[in-house]
DNA sequence: CCTACAAGTTAACCTTGGCTAAAATATTAG
DNA sequence: CTAATATTTTAGCCAAGGTTAACTTGTAGG
């Protein structure tokens, strides 16, 4: 037998703490573990075209330094990034991107971009917004994306 | 020899995609990589704790169910937890919260409801900020989420 | 009390993404 | 041109997190 007559704050009290059901549940723990199988790679690629765009040519070495990993962590995945077929480079030489590689690392970027920027229009430092960003930005979606973005846009008409 | 701090680039070209200086830079992924080590053992003692609260007790076969993962995953899973002194039980029983486990679990609903609140306040839809909330949590700081808290009060009071 | 079935564990395997140390290759200085 | 130095790769190690298959343990029905 259910009371539904006197269960009116229970419910609101319950509600703001239930879980959705079980499937729908497992979806948002998929939905992070397909984002983790990418961030990386992302990153890597987005890290390439910087250096690229903005020093010429990217080194292994220079990807180490900004990443903050061993020489041969970077050589790892980049092996695994032309695999992929995300990279093309010679042995020993410098890093350069595919068509792909290209695409995969100008969605990053326009993404980190805006999650970047959303954040610095919150009120978020400069630099915490930046740590923020590099971890979120890679578990955002396109609906959030675009009301991030409209926030940014708002927040700026109003500035000046 | 290449310098990878070269700042030949003319200032005003770069400043909106110009990257903080390496060792910053090289903290940001630190930080990233930082907060996935501890990301799953945060997600399962939220779970556990939720388990224990709103169903009595906290089961293998439940935590696999949600998690969307085989039950001999969350076995080897628990094992870590209990090395860490996060999760206390006896082989083929239910699990429980130390004191540590429960401090931890608390620490991140908290923080998991933040940032879901804040995207709902946004204006994202249930479905999709419970996703995004799921991988974002672990890695918004404090200082951002005190200005997400705000915001989502400010937002509240507003709509009332 | 036994027996089926449900729940939990263990073993063997895989990929990712880190590390250090050593080897190979490229570059630069003399 | 050669020797030193810088860069890249390789080999061998490790932990995390996932899998399936087989085994062990707990529990509920007849
Ligand atoms: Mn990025
Ligand atoms: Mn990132
Ligand atoms: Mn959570
Ligand atoms: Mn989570």
């Amino acid at each position: 037998m259910t009371d539904s007559s006197n269960d009116v704050t229970p419910d609101r009290l319950c509600k703001a703490d239930a879980l959705p059901p079980s499937d729908q549940h497992a979806q948002q723990y998929v939905a992070v573990r397909n984002a983790h199988e990418t961030e990386l790679l992302e990153d890597y690629v987005e890290l390439i075209a910087h250096l690229l765009k903005h020093q010429g040519e990217a080194r292994s070495t220079d990807i180490a330094a900004r990443m903050g990993v061993s020489q041969a962590t970077v050589s790892k995945t980049v092996t695994r990034l032309k695999a992929l077929g995300l990279v093309s480079s010679k042995p020993y030489r410098s890093l350069f991107l595919t068509e792909k590689g290209e695409a995969m690392a100008a969605m990053s970027h326009q993404r980190h971009a805006i999650v970047l920027q959303f954040l610095r229009a919150l009120g978020v430092s400069d630099r915490t917004a930046r740590i923020d960003a590099e971890g979120m930005e890679h578990h955002v979606s396109q609906e959030t994306l675009d009301i991030m973005q409209r926030y940014t846009r708002e927040q700026e008409r109003r500035s000046s």
